[in-house]
DNA sequence: ACCTGAACACCGTTCAAGT
DNA sequence: ACCTGAACACCGTTCAAGT
């Protein structure tokens, strides 16, 4: 008997993605999802094996659209220098505009949701490329992960609040970037 | 009619955090945190509110183990510069030593649950104090900003299992602060 | 082929009742 | 004074049944 499907699995992920960043991870429940596509929850096991798998996803969708502004953040320049901090600012810039979306693709308390390594990877090697270009190349996985941990960790605490106390946030995140990367030279 | 206490509020917290560490967050149900203290779960709403004032009565523990690491680091040197580099090892080395408690303390998923700013300040200013020996009190602050968020940054990533691709992790963490405090000099 | 109802085991939380 | 049983609304998940 045809049944037209109601629903798929890019509309599911969307769905997924805004109601992720409107109400928080704590909230997006399969319950909730379904009644958003205009479904009910056992549905949704037709696209996904589960939760975790619809959070993978998620992430992978993620992970693609960061590499992305990165990459067109460093095409607008030509100095190798610039290029990558123009990549640094892209991926804060990313972070912060998609907070929850961010939080989840590194989130420890959901380790099995996260993005496989193999794709991370795919997200560190243009950064490393340039980072061989300012630093060298037998610093460049070294330096590529201090700078990752400086970014990645200046973006948590920012979006945890836990910079309050004055003081002009991005001005601090330029003058961090520039002191790790005048330290590597 | 007397009826002697079964637990008290340490004991909650103690065995709420042991929990924590064996089983993850995820698995730290009010219902068997009550069954390990031989209690059913609604007594423990005598000793808290909820389950996130519990969690919040955790990360407050949390933060001053850390404190007192980071300070028994820091008293065991005596040049300005050791003493802080003494203390962001000793950060990062707390954090690897408790990770699931660490992740709790700055979770973006549960921002009711996390340490109160004024708690957080008084983790952040001993560290301030040692930068601002290091590279002069106009720029502490923002010095160190960048040095706590490479530092956590660093740990959640080394937690999140995304430095898989060779190299000494160790070794990468000493170079990327060396390179930052370097920068600011 | 696609979706749902009903059920299961599990949550956090409330509150009247037990000791 | 302290704890529990029973209940509520909510989870993720399974699966036989509906269209």
């Amino acid at each position: 008997m045809p049944y037209p499907s109601q629903i798929n699995t890019e509309r599911v992920i969307e769905t997924a993605r805004a109601l992720l960043e409107d109400l928080g991870i704590e909230q997006l429940s399969l319950h909730r999802l379904a009644e958003a596509l205009g479904v009910k929850a056992p549905s949704l096991y037709r696209y996904f094996a589960g939760k975790t798998e619809l959070l993978r996803a998620i992430n992978a969708v993620t992970g693609r659209q960061m590499l992305t502004a990165m990459q067109q953040a460093a095409d607008a320049e030509t100095d190798p220098q610039v290029k990558l901090i123009a990549m640094l600012r892209a991926y804060r810039r990313f972070a912060l505009a998609h907070p929850l979306a961010y939080d989840l693709l590194y989130s420890n308390a959901l380790p099995d949701s996260r993005l496989d390594p193999a794709d991370a990877e795919q997200m560190a090697l243009p950064l490393q490329a340039r980072m061989a270009e300012s630093v060298g190349a037998e610093q460049s996985l070294e330096a590529l992960r201090g700078a990752w941990a400086l970014v990645h960790g200046f973006v948590m605490l920012e979006l945890a609040g836990q910079f309050q106390r004055g003081g002009n946030v991005n001005v601090a995140f330029e003058a961090a970037v520039q002191a790790y990367l005048a330290g590597w030279r």
